[in-house]
DNA sequence: CGAGGACTATACGGTAGCGTATGGAGCCGT
DNA sequence: ACGGCTCCATACGCTACCGTATAGTCCTCG
């Protein structure tokens, strides 16, 4: 996971892995039967972590707005995990990514949806605004790594972007 | 800029492009000093034209909320750019890519952030929504490169999505 | 027309990664 | 104590790319 958040799905290869843990080539081809197989692993590892864990942590608030607050809150904290979500996306069209994060997303997006239903949007506003949201997130994160300084660095700042968000994000669909 | 469109910064090279344009690597290197020189050439065109020639073309307009409708729809129009636009993202990292990727981010939110002046917003949140409008386009070309699936494929969703995205980012800040 | 510049082609050596082959260590049960 | 299982190391061939060397073609201009 760490070559991956480090150097995209191009780091996750077996001979710079082996060097990186002091072993050899021959160690890691006992392990996984050829380069696929462990970006697999690396796949398989990353949805099931990436997909309930956060939800979870969730789940426990009542309020949907606040949980929508908390879930960005959230989504953002965790730095490495961000760098793991766009190297994956940069991966986008690897026929081996591709599944997993239509996987991922779809889940995703569909937890945001059930949240705007109970903040009470009709259905098809409801999965909008969630599939809205999330490209916000996903815009985000791209823009904090890649051009860190169009974003606010200080605490408060980001306090106000992240306030801001939410505040166009929860606003009435249409009329 | 269609190979790097197509399969990222790694194939803007000599040998895989001097093999499409049916010539060879001898002659590439006769116009470019190295690949690195390439690269360079490729990034330096995609500044020129994904900077004034966008807001040249808005900016006939007069209402600024219409001028954010019109870069909106401008923004997501031109699928070649788009996919060239994620490549870059995608090595930023590079560092032949980051600063000229800086250069153009900061000049598109700086006209951003001029036309939410316009609309009214105080100097600081017209800044930070700016920003906000950006990450929105950011995400969402990468969730439809990623997974177009997430994201409404028939014209008339598409301009539910793109209205919807406006309202909640011009909806005024604070209170 | 002929010399030099613009461009192209072929051949070479180097690096980084994949995957395979093969030969070990070290431990475990009988 | 020894055959077998697990795990690791070394060596090899293959591909794709980088960059260099060198020779060739063709066109233009004096």
């Amino acid at each position: 996971m760490d070559a991956l958040a480090d150097g995209g799905l191009a780091a996750v290869a077996i001979e710079p892995l082996a060097t990186r843990l002091g072993a050899t080539k021959g160690s890691a081809y006992w392990h996984f039967p050829n380069r696929e197989a462990l970006v697999r692993a690396a796949l398989e590892r990353w949805e099931v972590e990436q997909t309930d864990a956060i939800i979870a942590r969730v789940d426990v608030v009542d309020d949907p707005r606040e949980q929508l607050r908390l879930l960005f809150k959230a989504a953002f904290a965790d730095l490495e995990a961000s760098r793991v979500q766009l190297a994956l996306h940069a991966a986008a069209t690897d026929p081996v990514v591709a599944p997993v994060l239509t996987r991922v997303t779809e889940r995703r997006i569909g937890y945001l949806t059930t949240l705007y239903l109970r903040v009470g949007f009709p259905p098809e506003d409801a999965a909008r605004r969630a599939t809205l949201a999330y490209t916000t997130y996903l815009g985000t994160i791209q823009l904090r790594r890649s051009v860190s300084s169009a974003l606010p660095t200080d605490a408060e700042g980001w306090r106000d972007y992240l306030d801001d968000a939410v505040r166009a994000l929860t606003v009435p669909p249409h009329d």
